[in-house]
Order: C-alpha cells, then sequence, then structure tokens
DNA sequence: CCTTAGCACTCTATTCTATCGAGTGCCAAC
DNA sequence: GTTGGCACTCGATAGAATAGAGTGCTAAGG
C-alpha cells in the first residue's frame, strides 16, 4: 500500500471532487485537463486516474464512464484541501450576522430558528442539539399547585431555561407549603449543577414540607437524564439532494430517529472531526450521506452542537464555513444572554 | 347537469376507489365487475363508467387504460361510503388506547407523541396542534431575575401549560420587588383568560412595583398573540406516498411552512369538515394531497386539532378511524388533567 | 329500453436492434 | 515520464415490432 500522494495527483483528486460536486456527473480526464489548469495530456491524466482508483480514491460508475470520488476520495479532499479557517462568500456571512443580531425569544425557538437559517444557508437538512440540561445552573425552583395533590415544578436554569415537571402529593398541600418549599429549594439549590444533585439530607420535621423536597428532588434528577432537545429542519432540502425516492425515504426515516441523529453527532465530535463521510457514519440508510458538525460555545464551555446531513456528494468548503458561522454566532449570541 | 347516481352507478365508483387505493393501477370494468359481486356484464359496467366519467367523477389516464377516481370521485366516495362512527379495525383501537393510558409527560410531549402515534398508525404525516394560548385561563405568574436588568416571567396556564417570556428593566429590581409583584399578579390574574387582559389599571405608587406589572401585562398579551404549537411527523411517510421525487419535495417543503398548514386545517374545520381532497385544498403543491382533520374535545370545548396529509389515493374509512380514535382519545387524556 | 357479446381500435409497456458518443486502457513513439 | 493514436466497452437514445389491456361502438337478444 504505497497510497502516496502526489502533487499532481492530489491537483487531479481535487478537480474530480470540485467538477463531482458542480455538475453531478462523473468526471473525465478530459474534463480535468481542461478545468485544472495543468500543463499535461488527458492521456497522462488518465494514468494518474487509474492510480488513483486503484488507491481507492475514486470508482468509475461503469467501465466507460469518468470517475467519481470515493468516501476516501472526499476525506482526503476535506482533510487537504479544506480550510476551516476561510470563508469566502461574503452574503452568507452577513446573513448569519443578521440574523444573530435580529434573533430573540425563547431558548426553544432560538434553536429552531437557528436550524432554519442552517437549512435556509446550506439546503441541506440541518440540526441543532439544544445544551444537555446536565452543565446548567439551577438559578431557581418555583412550586406552583395544579390541584390540591398535583404540583407543577419550575426550574429555571442559568441560561434562561424553563424546565418543568409535575409532582403527585401523598398528601395535599397549602400555598404556604409551597411557597417555603420553593424559597427553600432556590436557596438551598441555587448554583448547583443539574448534574451534581446529591440525596436529601435535611429534615424538618414537618411532614408536608419534608414531602415536598423531597419529590422535587426526585423530579430535578430525573430532568437531568431527559433527552436533550434536538431540532431538526429540512426535510424537503433532502428530497432534492437525492433523486431516488428510495434513499430519500430511509434518509428522512433515518432523521426521524432523533436519538440515533443525536449519538451520531456525538460520535463525530468525540473523534475531534467535523466531517463524518458516507461509511464512516456507521448507519447503512445514511451511506450516500454526509455530516458536518460543530460544538458551539457558551461561556468557554461546548454546550451543544450544529449540524447537518447532506449527500456526500456536497460543497464541504462552502458548508463548512456556513456551519462554523453559525456555531460561533449561536455561541455568542447565548453568551450574551 | 344530471349529476344522478344510481345505487349501481354508486357502487361501481365505490368499487373503483377501494380496488385504486389498494392497487394504485387504474381499474377497469371486467376487474370491477369481478370485485363488487353485481350482477352485470363489464359491457355495462363500462357504459356505466362512460357516464361517471363524463360527469366528472372517473377519469382515464389514457385511452385504454383503466379509471381512476378524480378528486370529485372521492369526495362523493367518504360523503357516502365512509361512516365515521365505525372502527373495523380492532389492534388500532387497542394500540390507541393504550398509548393513551401510558401517555404522560408535558403538553409539548404529549403532543409530539401523539403526531408520531397518528403518523404510525396511518403512514401518512401526521400534524398536531396544540391548544391555542387565548383560550387558557392564567393559574399562576412568576417572576425570576435573571441578571439585575432582565427578569424572567412564567406563566402557568389552566391546563399546566408553561409560557415564558424575558423582561427587559429600566432600573433594577430587587428580589422582595419580584416576588411581591409576583404574588400581586398571580392573585389579580387567576382564572382571567389570557385572551382577555385588560390595561394595567392600578398605580400603587411604588415605581418599581408599577414598572414590574406593566412590563408583565405587556408580556402576557404578547404570549396571547404568539403562534400556536403545531406537531409535524412523517415527512418520511410522504416519500413512500409519491413517486415523483419532485412531488415529494413540493409536499415537504409545502408542511415545513406550519403557518399554512395550521390555517389550512383551521379552513377545512371552520366549513365542518374533516376531509379535503386535492384541489379542495386550494394549495397547488398539494394537489395530489388529502386532508383528514379532527379537533379534540377538553373539558366540553376545542382546544386543537390534529390531522394529516396523505396522497388523495388513501384509505380514507381506516384513515377517519384513526383519526377519530386518536382524537378523543387524546381529549380524554387531556381532560383528565 | 336495458343488457350483452363481439370486435375493431387505441395506446402503453416491453423488447430488441442499431447507432452514437464519451471515456477508457494500452501501445508505440517521442 | 509524456503523449498521440486507436481499438474497445458500455450506457444512453431512438426506432420498430410486439403483446396486451381496456375501451367504445354496434348489433343482437331479453
Amino acid at each position: 500500500m504505497s497510497g502516496s500522494i502526489d502533487s499532481r495527483k492530489a491537483a487531479i483528486l481535487r478537480a474530480v471532487v470540485d467538477e463531482y460536486v458542480k455538475g453531478a456527473e462523473p468526471v473525465g480526464s478530459s474534463h480535468v485537463a481542461r478545468v485544472a489548469g495543468m500543463q499535461v495530456s488527458p492521456a497522462t491524466i488518465r494514468n494518474e486516474m487509474n492510480v488513483l482508483e486503484h488507491e481507492g480514491y475514486l470508482v468509475q460508475p461503469h467501465t466507460s464512464a469518468g470517475r467519481i470520488p470515493t468516501d476516501k476520495g472526499y476525506r482526503y479532499y476535506v482533510d487537504t484541501f479544506v480550510d476551516e479557517t476561510q470563508n469566502s462568500d461574503v452574503m452568507q456571512f452577513k446573513s448569519v450576522e443578521e440574523f444573530f443580531t435580529k434573533a430573540h425569544g425563547a431558548l426553544a425557538e432560538m434553536f429552531s430558528d437557528t436550524s432554519r437559517l442552517l437549512t435556509k444557508l446550506t439546503n441541506y437538512a440541518a440540526v441543532v442539539t439544544g445544551p444537555s440540561p446536565e452543565t446548567s445552573l439551577i438559578r431557581s425552583i418555583q412550586l406552583v399547585s395544579l390541584d390540591p395533590k398535583r404540583v407543577l415544578l419550575l426550574m429555571v436554569d442559568s441560561k434562561g431555561a424553563v424546565e418543568k415537571k409535575t409532582l403527585d402529593l401523598a398528601s395535599e398541600a397549602s400555598e404556604s407549603d409551597l411557597e417555603s418549599a420553593s424559597n427553600f429549594l432556590t436557596k438551598k439549590l441555587r448554583g448547583v449543577p443539574l448534574g451534581s444533585l446529591g440525596d436529601a439530607d435535611s429534615s424538618s420535621g414537618d411532614l408536608q414540607f419534608d414531602q415536598l423536597c423531597t419529590l422535587s428532588l426526585d423530579a430535578l434528577k430525573e430532568l437531568k437524564g431527559e433527552a436533550e432537545s434536538v431540532y431538526i429542519e429540512g426535510a424537503s432540502k433532502v428530497a432534492s439532494a437525492f433523486d431516488a425516492v428510495d434513499t430519500v425515504r430511509s434518509v428522512l426515516a433515518t432523521l426521524e430517529q432523533h436519538f440515533l441523529v443525536v449519538s451520531l453527532i456525538r460520535d463525530v465530535l468525540s473523534k475531534g472531526q467535523k466531517v463524518a463521510i458516507g461509511s464512516e457514519l456507521g448507519i447503512e440508510p445514511l451511506a450516500e450521506c454526509s455530516v458536518v458538525v460543530s460544538p458551539y460555545i457558551v461561556e468557554g464551555e461546548k454546550v451543544g452542537s450544529i449540524g447537518l446531513v447532506g449527500p456526500t456528494r456536497m460543497n464541504y468548503p462552502k458548508v463548512l464555513a456556513a456551519v462554523n458561522l453559525v456555531s460561533t454566532g449561536l455561541g455568542k449570541r447565548l453568551s450574551e444572554g
């Protein structure tokens, strides 16, 4: 396995990817010769392309057609030619800026709007995962009576997000019970991360009061384990990206399984990657898809991520730029509060 | 315009719809003769079908093919043969029952789970609209400090739903200000429908307190106007329902415009209908779709609706049964609290 | 007058063949 | 190592022939 790619082979591979992304058709040696601006004949390029095929970077759909990149080819392209730090498209930059200065509203809306922004920028399906509840700090606890034996627990966290849970009481609680328990819990738990809640330690002797506190604590612990929020937009873009209706269906069906998408994104990020291509995803129905992700950072911490799912044949530089732009924009916006 | 449909023509139309829904292929006279169990020859049926075509209930895709129903044909079928009150499919019934006895969690999850249930039952895209905030009664108001000049307003309504809004203060407010304002507002507004909030009438003289009350009231008024929540699931089912990828794309793109879907459903319901077929929808990209809707009733009041979007060529009896089943199930479940 | 068998007709879908052309691999020459 | 030349492969396109489903019409029968 030589695998050595000299600069000319690299240039050829690059041209094939660029042109195939642009034209959606296998690209042949003369096409490369014309477009890549290199001073060699198509025959020479043919030889090189032959080698690239044997090394697994290109394939021919059938004997007498041009080549298209393999997943490995795309991988080389992304690793070698895509400069993350660069964003050529000024329009894109401006519209993202504008979006985030105008953005407002609750967290949930923020996320779903961001997801919509991303899908609009790239024309692929976009995913935004909300901050996992584990990392947020408790800011305030409120207990609100629903009916005599049921109480709604409201928890506001340090980011202004609200989580709620219904408590079923063993015995009735008065308004004043609720109020004192609310105050006590808020005082006691303010600033505590949801992830590190201990057991109830105090017993005041007041049964009603203790019941409320215990139940609340249990509810809070449950909250932290709850599925993190996911916002997926742009299903229609999937239908535009593939022309086999079967592919569309299976990709959409996969995207509907939110937990799958979330763990997919998590996997990619945990490897320190921003891009996962086709078979690298390890999910059969997404074999023709690539995923581009980026965490967003609020107050120095990676609290969530954004990503998007498109065909392997995508414009990686543009898409990566968009994802990076949106993730930093979102991070900044959320850091402001 | 005679338009008269005698019982034999009706039986033929019915057979055509049934068979076309089942087989997705134009159905011919002999097919009808065989399946409809009527004692006439194909030739007779041909004559009748010819009339039905001239009256606009059937069409031929091309000369020398069987017939398929027009929107008008489906309409007649639904109005004449579909008995809403009847649900033949026991399995369906059981699984819906089971779902609603096991269902729990916040309203939002309830709705999205219901949407998923419906999409699973019918294999079409499902829509659930949450209760419009206008009709709900205020149960409790809480003000929570985010930072010195920003306050989070929490409103719990009579159904246990929580709405939130951030207030920007002109000047800082203390914790005790917040607490007294919370108490005052809760006492004052408990039981008031969000839709009928008046102006602030009291001025206590305490500037800080008055500011909080005014801002809160404004925020609450804004809340009532906010878009009602919509839960749409089953995009992948759209890809299964049509085999032209263009159709899939345009239908999906339309479904992504939630406000459009909501007003569509509202329109249908406001005409007292439960089914709208193809061109009746008045939305060009949905020309090949039908919509089946039903409101759900909580404590005697229609607070929201569920619906689903599939191809005009759908199994109306089954789908209507499913929608009715789920809507009554959801209504009951929400009435219990 | 309604029904029906018979039949000619139409049009799609399928198959087959022929042709075209893009692109390749290889070879021999530079 | 590079390149022009060339035979070859194979998909895509078009045209012709065929098969079959289903119709509309007509004329005969109840």
